[in-house]
DNA sequence: CCAAGGATTGAATGGTGGTTCACTTCTTGC
DNA sequence: GCAAGAAGTGAACCACCATTCAATCCTTGG
């Protein structure tokens, strides 16, 4: 045994690993899922095409943990935002500010990431962010109900119905490029009324 | 010119296209977008591969049609249902109750007319389907703010935001198959608060 | 410096399924 | 019946791109 593998080599794969990640959100922000080819993200990384199976078995595994990443990003930030608020109806609107917010900055990596068609095992990811989503907003909703700052109701379904709201509203938008100024206010209007939120 | 096309001709060519767009919709309602090879929809047709290719220039415009031809038909019963309902409210709940119970019925074509991965300019048919719903939606809502009926909204961005809140709420039934019993009114219920109905 | 074995390379491979096209069959007006 | 031209056929074609692999380069302990 003249080769064992070492921490140096190790930290050295685990760059390489992460860098091929990187490469793959880069041109997934600019070009979309589609023009993630893995010979683009293999020369956007700087390694051969076949090192990429090296760290991933599939592309559909790669842009699992790609989707993965970039939503665990999404959904904390929204979190970060919801939590520093009292009320549930300051919640929801640090979450859709939040979330529009960061939509509207990358609206390529947004619409990858919330509606372009994909390959359906990459697609089967995105059940969980929008799960990651609905489950946050859920919490906030119970909470709001237990306290009697909102009306009875089931809080999961209004949080799936919510994201499903916040999501379509948001389509249009990133089509176009830009939301009209109203569009934000408006939607966190439409959300506290779908809550309950007295006026 | 000893050939010129003639009724009985283009009335058997009509019919053959017509056929390939059912075989379509057959195949679809049974093994989804993904299931639809050009080949398949041909034997399914009763025709050979190259005539599809004598009524649709490519697979993505003969699926244009096809979602376009489904769509319209759905959103022409929710139309009708709601139609025979006076108030913004009860229309709402026609709306509900026609979209998510025929979706129930054919949960596989509705999966594939909402959410399957499709071609990009399939995709894109799609959102002229939502858009026919939100334009429906609009019209009911705009009317129950003009009537005094809702508080006043945007009708545009409500629409927008009820067609993928129910979409979304579908979405995660359809994948079961079934729907709770009480899945249905309490979207319902959601529908109302966000429109703003009085209790 | 060496041998062992892992990491890297990138051109070649292969599978899929949409699309084509040379050929056959049918329809029409004379 | 016939010539012109359209419709229909389906096996062959081909583009695309994920995936592989034989050859090469590096790293390591001795």
């Amino acid at each position: 045994m003249a080769y064992r593998s070492t921490e140096r080599v190790k930290a050295r794969l685990s760059a390489s690993r992460g860098r091929i990640i990187a490469a793959a959100l880069e041109i997934m922000a600019g070009h979309g899922y589609a023009g993630c080819s893995v010979a683009a993200v293999a020369e956007r990384a700087g390694v051969a095409t076949g090192t990429v199976y090296r760290h991933f078995p599939t592309k559909a595994d790669l842009f699992a943990e790609v989707f993965r990443t970039a939503s665990q990003r999404e959904v904390d930030a929204v979190a970060r935002a919801a939590a520093q608020r009292a009320t549930a109806a300051a919640q929801m609107s640090a979450v859709v500010e939040t979330f529009a917010g960061r939509a509207l900055q990358s609206p390529r990596l947004a619409y990858a990431l919330l509606a372009e068609p994909v390959d359906p095992a990459v697609d089967a990811e995105r059940l969980t962010f929008r799960r990651a989503y609905a489950d946050l907003i859920a919490g906030h909703v119970a909470a709001g109900v237990a306290s009697g700052e909102l009306p009875a109701q089931d809080p999961d379904l209004t949080a799936t119905a919510l994201v499903g709201a916040l999501a379509e509203a948001m389509v249009g938008p990133l089509a176009a490029g830009v939301a009209g100024p109203g569009t934000i206010p408006d939607l966190i209007r439409f959300i506290h009324r779908a809550l309950g939120v007295s006026p």
